[in-house]
DNA sequence: TGTACATCAGTGAACGCGCGTTCACTGATGTAC
DNA sequence: TGTACATCAGTGAACGCGCGTTCACTGATGTAC
């Protein structure tokens, strides 16, 4: 309890990457300024003093933590229906510390140094490169399009559904958006879409 | 400077008016935690000790300034093309102070008390309400599910184009949202869609 | 309309609190021989 | 392999700061006559 003072190489490395997991699922739970330095230290047993040897202070620490939620995110192309699933799914609102970053936390990024902006922006580049790949069709504009039009929705609608107060709506605005994005998908084909600028 | 005291009850009406307004447009820029009730009693040229005389407390502000920039918002019903041509700009994106209420802070809004939590449901269910109003189409289940979509990816692109680092990223997402939502609105037509639950 | 007094809007010092950050210290780990 | 020492991960008290909130006080406003 009052005393263990230094630790292996190893249990730093291990200690390290214990504290970035928990940073990525409290500041996606409860938000950047909301999750207190000590918070973190605590999660991986350590005392609030000890922080500033794994980090050069708190904007460090958010920036490596939003890295590390996008490098463990699974970036392995899957289905947009599959996605859309997922993604506009009970669990994935009830649970936004382990959900997508985006969502929980674009309104405050804006507020943060731009490390932490930079992090989120390249965040949100590969999303759409992966969502537009995913998508059918050969026009690439169509495609990068639809993938724009449709992370939108999904992002909106997720945080709307935890914005409302009633169970109900919430889990109406999940379905509707679901059924909405899904219908919206077969359109990006060969043909159609991309008239306008 | 160092005396003013008591104001007539004209003033103190024009004082809460003032308070509100500066805490609604505050709120929106900044968050509701990084916005303290000292810099919302300057706005009205009043010291924060006052601020006890006007609110029960900091929530009771936050919950009463959200009343009023929904009291406020034109829900004068508009064709959606140039609903999504204001709130998708560049203009819109730029001055979140005078900007939707829910994009600039549905993320924060979860953490908040009930009351705030149910002012923002209130908004978002007039908001649909509204939009659903001004959407062609007979069938109002396919009205409503558009309305969902349609919201959903604007607040959504609105939201990461705030959240880009980059300039021209930022753009891009605000005009491909548009010309993708713009394309998906001639779907609500008096035949085709709601196909599925 | 004028005066005397009660009301109360606003002031500014003070409070307790939690935060990010610093720092002198401790003692097990890692290394040199 | 065993010993002697330097390194440094972690501790916990302390700091300055800004916050929300309280409160005794002030003096112009509003009212009773």
């Amino acid at each position: 309890m009052e005393s263990a003072m230094r630790v292996s190489r190893e249990q730093v490395e291990e200690n390290r990457k214990t504290l970035l997991t928990a940073a990525g699922r409290l500041f996606r739970a409860r938000g950047f300024d909301a999750v207190s330095v000590a918070e973190v230290m605590k999660e991986a047993g350590l005392t609030h003093g000890g922080f500033y040897g794994y980090f050069k202070n708190k904007d460090d620490l958010i920036g490596q933590a939003m890295a590390a939620v996008f490098e463990t995110a699974e970036t392995s192309p899957q289905e947009p229906e599959r996605l859309l699933a997922q993604y506009l799914s009970p669990q994935h609102r009830d649970d936004p510390g382990r959900g997508c970053p985006m969502a929980a936390l674009a309104g405050e990024t804006i507020r943060q140094p731009g490390g932490v902006r930079a992090e989120m922006t390249a965040g949100l580049r590969r999303q759409l490169a992966a969502l537009a790949g995913s998508l059918p069709g050969a026009d690439e504009a169509a495609r990068h399009r639809a993938a724009v039009g449709i992370w939108s929705g999904m992002v909106g609608a997720l945080m709307l559904s935890r914005m409302s107060d009633d169970p109900a709506l919430s889990d109406d605005i999940l379905s509707e958006a679901r059924a909405w994005l899904t219908e919206a998908l077969p359109e990006a084909l060969p043909g159609g879409a991309a008239q306008r600028t």
